[in-house]
DNA sequence: TAGATTGTTAATCGATTAACAATC
DNA sequence: TAGATTGTTAATCGATTAACAATC
């Protein structure tokens, strides 16, 4: 029913809401905090923070605000990060690698990161059997269509070349991929009901340099 | 003077536009493309893109569209995409020298790839000296006041851990730079006249997670 | 010329912020 | 109680889309 309401903008602050949360709970431990004390870490105004968290439930006391422990436990539970998601990528390169080990090391260190990598993918047969960090193995492209069931993969990373990511997320939605988090600097097309987001680094720099001097 | 009239989210589209002018111009080398062809491919309303372009000039001809190779030069031109981009990475971990080799490898390859990695900072001893692809030198982050200007960087792309970005930047602000691209997952506070981008990997999981089946 | 498409104005849509009664 | 802050409605702001005269 949610999932009917939320603008995908609220979504990434709940997002970013519930990690400074976290880490005011780690840090300082504080019992209430006020939508105006988390606009401001989230750099928001504190209208919006209320807005945000309304149309979810109400989560707060008049005169006192929201209990930090509380309202961490309701957004992991809105976000799902109260459970593990299983992530796998696509493109064993330098930046699938990089991202992996990422994954990995914050999943072994952080007791609430809920993103556990499972898979791998690549086609070139160097890479096939072995394993990253000697516990995530690395399967070939082909096998996409069985693994994604089998291993319950939730969210697939695109980090291949450009030109052969759209095959791969044809392949993936096939499959029943259901989001898809693309590296690749290319356009994708997936069906409505796949959810697909960009990372794309380039384009970031390109953005920028507009603001620099000529 | 156009730094004042045009919001955000135009320059990244703009980015965008070049990007597929260029695809176009490489594989097809087709001569007018309508602001339809153009919002099709990048997924925008034709309105979009004639209003995107309008607030830098006139750059179409009724009737028939927008040359394509003007219009890229023009866009080249508006995105400081036709003058060679310097560029340093803070933090040289498995995220950093993923970047600096992704980056290497572009500027390499592609002939209009204006972004040129030009150093890198660590203040690991064990790095400290070395190159990296035998081509950028890594330099103590101490050393950034100096080399900032002496190498002419113009972005900076922060790889360091979330507790140490906020430093490196203050220090980074200090010596002038104009433009940071953030991977550290936090929020980090910069004067206004900085331009401050963020790529949260971490943040984009959470947000495409929602959107899994509870 | 007739058909197509631009540049731009007007209409719509959605998101942000201000304001305030309710109430802890 | 008095002060503070929520949840929510109303006002504002800005971005997107539709429409169309101008014109290639």
């Amino acid at each position: 029913m949610r999932k009917l309401k939320a603008p995908d903008v609220v979504i990434r602050r709940l997002a970013l809401y519930l990690r400074i949360l976290q880490q005011i709970d780690d840090e300082e431990g504080g019992r209430f905090i006020s939508s105006k004390e988390l606009g401001d870490r989230a750099g928001v105004n504190s209208a919006q923070v209320r807005k945000d968290l309304a149309l979810f439930g109400e989560f707060g006391k008049q005169g006192v605000g929201y209990e930090i422990g509380y309202l961490r436990e309701e957004l992991r539970a809105i976000l799902n990060a109260n459970r593990t998601i299983n992530v796998a990528i696509v493109g064993v390169g330098e930046l699938g690698i990089a991202l992996a080990r990422y994954n990995l090391r914050r999943f072994t260190r952080e007791k609430h990161y809920p993103f556990r990598l499972v898979a791998a993918f690549d086609n070139d047969p160097a890479k096939v059997g072995r394993k990253i960090e000697k516990t995530v193995e690395i399967f070939p492209i082909s096998q996409l269509p069985e693994r994604l069931p089998e291993l319950r993969i939730d969210i697939l990373i695109i980090t291949v070349p450009a030109d052969a990511a759209q095959a791969v997320v044809d392949l993936a939605v096939k499959a029943g991929v259901r989001a898809i988090l693309n590296f690749a600097p290319t356009k994708l097309f997936v069906p409505p009901k796949v959810r697909l987001h960009y990372s794309d680094v380039s384009l970031e720099l390109q953005q920028l340099a507009y603001y620099l001097e000529s």
